[in-house]
DNA sequence: CGATATTCGGTATAGTGCATAACAATTATC
DNA sequence: GATAATTGTTATGCACTATACCGAATATCG
């Protein structure tokens, strides 16, 4: 579809009048070009797939990368309040209090008022929220990260975690 | 961070309201743990890093990623309308008509409508656009691109580009 | 041919992510 | 004790994304 007058292919013309039999011509391929040189586009449509099968991996859960990331967080370092998470991921604070909002309804993490500064919540897991976190690490691990050691193989995935950690580091 | 890509706004300095506070203690370091083995976590890190520094070096010319991508692929596929263009992209049509409307307004491509198929619109850059575009290539190249291939050596940073299209292609 | 379906650019709209300003309560500073 | 800073929060705006729908033009097919 959609003839280009100036295309380089076209179909040998059986031009007088229209065959019904004949299918659809594809439009050729365009060219990519620098594009396909330019790091910032394959890292974003890269991040975009590894995003989307994360959410397939991980759908049972209904969990995105960001509450994943926020329930590891949480395990691994309790006794924090809201603006130490939020600040460690990335978050602005403003936009941490819905996130929170939605994982503390689901009963996943709870608020805590600290004792020492009462301005602060201190973030604590449920008790389900360790499970749901035992269960998602495993689906990411097996379904997740096992499809990219796949794709990859062990060492070029550790080599390509390692160079996306430099720049986010030091770039 | 932060560089607004909409206007001539420019960019709200980073120091401005809270200059004194150097702070003495800085609070303990939060443990990612299995955080840092996540390819989505580092990816995602990564690529909000390439596309600040992408910003930053092209600012002159008040180009951002898609602009930019959109201006290379227009170069390199003459004579394509909005939709081949858009869904090359990955972006949809009716998002990308705003776009377009941005580029065209700054007088860096033209829609035309095509003769063969009076619906579509023919998609060219300008004079300007190649113009604009030719300098915007040598800023990616020599700022953002060089400043990549410093950090990361020439082979890792193909290798990092390889595995990246893999990703986007195949995963 | 003519009726129907499809495609194209476009509008409207809703959801989400991200950023800033401002506020009450609390704490730190001097 | 007065002032400044911090914490969680609300409100708000902007950019990006996704879907439904529309008129015009074209394709399809009886």
């Amino acid at each position: 579809m959609t003839v280009s007058k100036t295309a380089d292919v076209a179909k040998p013309s059986r031009a007088a009048r229209k065959e019904p039999a004949e299918v659809a011509v594809e439009a050729a391929a365009l060219q990519l070009g620098e594009l396909s040189e330019l790091l910032g586009y394959s890292l974003k449509r890269a991040q975009l797939r590894v995003f989307e099968d994360f959410l397939r991996c991980v759908a049972p859960l209904q969990l995105t990368p960001a509450q994943f990331s926020v329930l590891l967080l949480l395990d691994r370092n309790p006794g924090r309040n809201q603006t130490e998470i939020a600040n460690t991921l990335g978050i602005l604070r403003p936009n941490f209090v819905a996130m929170l909002d939605g994982l503390e309804s689901r009963d996943l993490c709870t608020r805590i008022r600290s004792t020492n500064d009462r301005r602060s919540h201190i973030l604590m897991l449920t008790d389900k929220g360790r499970a749901v976190l035992a269960r998602a690490k495993k689906l990411v691990a097996n379904k997740h990260e096992a499809r990219l050691n796949e794709l990859l193989g062990p060492a070029n995935r550790a080599a390509l975690l390692e160079m996306l950690a430099t720049i986010a580091r030091e770039f």
